[in-house]
DNA sequence: TGTACATCAGTGAACGCGCGTTCACTGATGTAC
DNA sequence: TGTACATCAGTGAACGCGCGTTCACTGATGTAC
């Protein structure tokens, strides 16, 4: 299908940029990363080939676009995670929230960190969603009782980066299927593992 | 560069499956996953397009080679890293390797990934050296004192692989440079991000 | 040891494809008077 | 309110490219006698 809308064609679309973006994550979502071309990406808006580049430099800042919103999501959704959360459930609440996001949009996820390596390889920064999702991490840690500023506290929220990131890549493997139902379901799962994980308390009850 | 030697050039090759995949490990080396085509490969092994074809069926089955020699070095290093180290400081040697192995190898290792996902969706496991690897850190588990085939082994081992897994992946942002400087050298910096991980125990000193 | 021949492992040209990007263009919109 | 015109946001055709793969071929190798 050409157009999400039985709306009449028209000649300018209205919000293009934003119609590119959107039609990046339903291709993202439909057929995963490698089927994201700039014609594709067109193609799903229902426009020409050359439209695209009216709204982005070229294909790399479209992308960009797409990562930088990816990041922003997820910032979001881990500060709705912890709001309301007490001090020491805080940071696995953050943890669920963080694999969560990464298992159910997977693609987007991808794209999002392949964007901060790209960033980081032509020194571009476009919007450091990457960092400022970080940022939620490392504030987290220091509400929950961590020594601001000092190696420590890098090395904590490092870790638990790690240990979230690591989580949410694994957890796509069939090998863990059953380990996972077992368990009864996602977040049960995924609660389990973080509180193997030190830097991601669990009061046991 | 088409010959790497400067040994006079033989219609037939020899070896030329071998001759491919070292050939896909330098582009790999050279210029990263995006680079590794088909007809790079036969470039650099400095053969004809379609000669590939003699020794594989395709492209996903030479790059399937390449992973599983990939998985096949990791898992080799973990082995050797283990052995007559203590008990209590085996699980942290295994995770040093791996790490290491990713931060050296990172194109490959990334290759490596990308064939485990593809073999998974596609069902074929076609020497599943992922699958091997993992279970070596299973074993060390099981050595270093875990409770054999119970959910909780296998979510300590899940939660050891992701840390690593993930670290290695964090390891390459700028971001955390300064810390690794400050720790003194990669190797340091690996251990003290894996200490903060509690399913990888290190003795206080 | 020499020769005929089957088999193996290469060649090189060609295929169709989808890609990112550019270009001259045109239809729609908004603003000045 | 109507009209001229600049600007904006599209079109569609074309570019060159590298890709994976196929094909008919040929040079090299090894085996049977």
């Amino acid at each position: 299908m050409r157009e999400a809308e039985g709306e009449a064609r028209r000649y300018h679309h209205g919000d293009l940029r934003r119609g590119l973006i959107d039609a990046a994550r339903q291709i993202l979502e439909a057929d995963g990363p490698s089927a994201l071309s700039l014609r594709a990406v067109a193609r799903q808006a229902g426009v020409s080939p050359a439209a695209p580049y009216h709204h982005f430099k070229d294909k790399a800042e479209l992308l960009g676009a797409v990562a930088q919103e990816g990041w922003r999501a997820l910032q979001l959704r881990m500060i709705q995670a912890k709001a309301g959360v007490s001090a020491d459930e805080r940071l696995a609440a953050l943890g669920v929230a963080y694999v969560g996001f990464a298992r159910e949009n997977p693609a987007l996820y991808r794209v999002m960190y392949e964007a901060a390596r790209q960033s980081q390889a032509t020194g571009s920064a476009l919007g450091d969603g990457q960092g400022a999702t970080y940022s939620v991490l490392r504030d987290t840690m220091v509400e929950c009782g961590g020594e601001p500023d000092g190696p420590d506290l890098e090395l904590a929220a490092l870790a638990a980066w790690s240990s979230a990131h690591g989580l949410a890549e694994m957890a796509g493997f069939k090998r863990f299927h059953a380990l996972k139902a077992q368990l009864g379901g996602e977040t049960a799962f995924f609660k389990a593992v973080l509180s193997h994980m030190a830097v991601f308390p669990t009061p046991r009850r």
